[in-house]
DNA sequence: GATCCAAACGGACTGCGGTCCGTTTCTATT
DNA sequence: AATAGAAACGGACCGCAGTCCGTTTGGATC
């Protein structure tokens, strides 16, 4: 597996200060237990700062904002992610042919969802640069590509916006914990609208 | 046109008392006027409550939450918009054949979304059962019955959802703010993706 | 070890959405 | 007109995200 981080990398970082390091690693063990307890809705900051043994305003310095701490919590997972499907083992990795690679991205998407989305949900920055965070950059072309591949001609930028709107955790884990929508379902939903965009290619 | 009105209505719903009536107004005119002024993200309760000249308790009487607020400014268009596809002329309306009433409710949701969108996001709950007001629903049901009347029989309700999906405010306004697309291409798009949905049918 | 200063710290503070509850006002009834 | 009780009112209050700024601390330099 590449060594090179696929998440946000603040180029020529120099080491943090050590009380800033340590920190830094009491507040990420205080946010797991904490959500750990309460779920990710249920983390306020204040409370982080207090089972932390940091002031507020230390929380606010390392992670910028509520959506920045959840991101940061996320990023191993969507590094993991991102490195099965683009450098992993078809049909999610390079090898498969591009249906076949979409339709394996949009089914482990789901399962990460089911694993990961309360988290996703609580880092999604409510502003309009929701989409612009680079994880959403990342996806959106990797889905642009594959359709590319794949022979969908026409508008596949905007193709891929549409087919990450359908991938959005929001919405996944509201069929599944509202409606009760088995993961199996969403993913048979998934196969047959990709499979449709494309075969009419 | 239907006199019924498409927008919830609270059934044996007695008159309000005069007070409570010229409050409502008071804040409607307040509200309209301060987004106006600081469009609807810079809409505060506490200064909507002092525009108008009452108390902040009544104005979450009156509409809830925030979220509340923008439906009712927004329920004027909504409840224009439903009847346009419910019972107005074709190709939105009834009449035309499924695939086109589908390209056409797209291309109408977009313009849609350019004049009221800023609201309408403003209007989004942010918890799971943003997808269940009724105006989502109603949208939802519309789609999956145009789909099967289009012959779609691989899980119209999910593939409705997908759709929905796709033309979310929040989405469409990113395009068209941040990357410039034309509404004319947002169209486009929609158009090519509901018919190789319908075709592959 | 003494000095220095940039970086990190902490907690009081602000502004917001939303709630609570004692007070006022409307209207039906007599 | 007097009364009563339900409905509406209003603003103090709460918890939260996020900011500000005076204070502390780490570590590089001499």
């Amino acid at each position: 597996m590449c060594r090179v981080s696929l998440i946000p990398i603040r180029p020529g970082r120099e080491p943090e200060r050590r009380d800033a390091a340590r920190n830094r690693e009491l507040l990420l063990r205080a946010a797991r237990e904490l959500i750990e307890e309460c779920g990710a809705d249920g983390l306020t900051m204040g409370a982080l700062a207090n089972r932390a043994g940091v002031g507020k305003g230390t929380v606010f310095r390392r992670f910028g904002s509520r959506a920045g701490l959840m991101m940061t919590l996320l990023s191993d997972a969507e590094a993991e992610f991102q490195g099965r499907f683009m450098f992993g083992p078809p049909p999610l990795g390079p090898g498969a042919p591009p249906l076949e690679r979409l339709v394996a991205f949009g089914t482990e998407r789901i399962d990460w969802v089911l694993e990961f989305g309360e988290l996703a949900r609580a880092a999604d920055v409510s502003a309009y640069n929701r989409f612009d965070v680079p994880a959403a950059v990342l996806w959106h072309r990797h889905l642009e590509m594959l359709l590319r591949e794949a022979g969908v001609t026409a508008d596949p930028w905007l193709m891929s916006t549409s087919l990450s709107a359908v991938l959005e955790p929001e919405r996944i884990l509201h069929a599944l914990r509202v409606h009760g929508v088995a993961t199996e379902r969403l993913a048979a939903s998934w196969c047959e609208l990709v499979s449709r965009i494309v075969r009419a290619a």
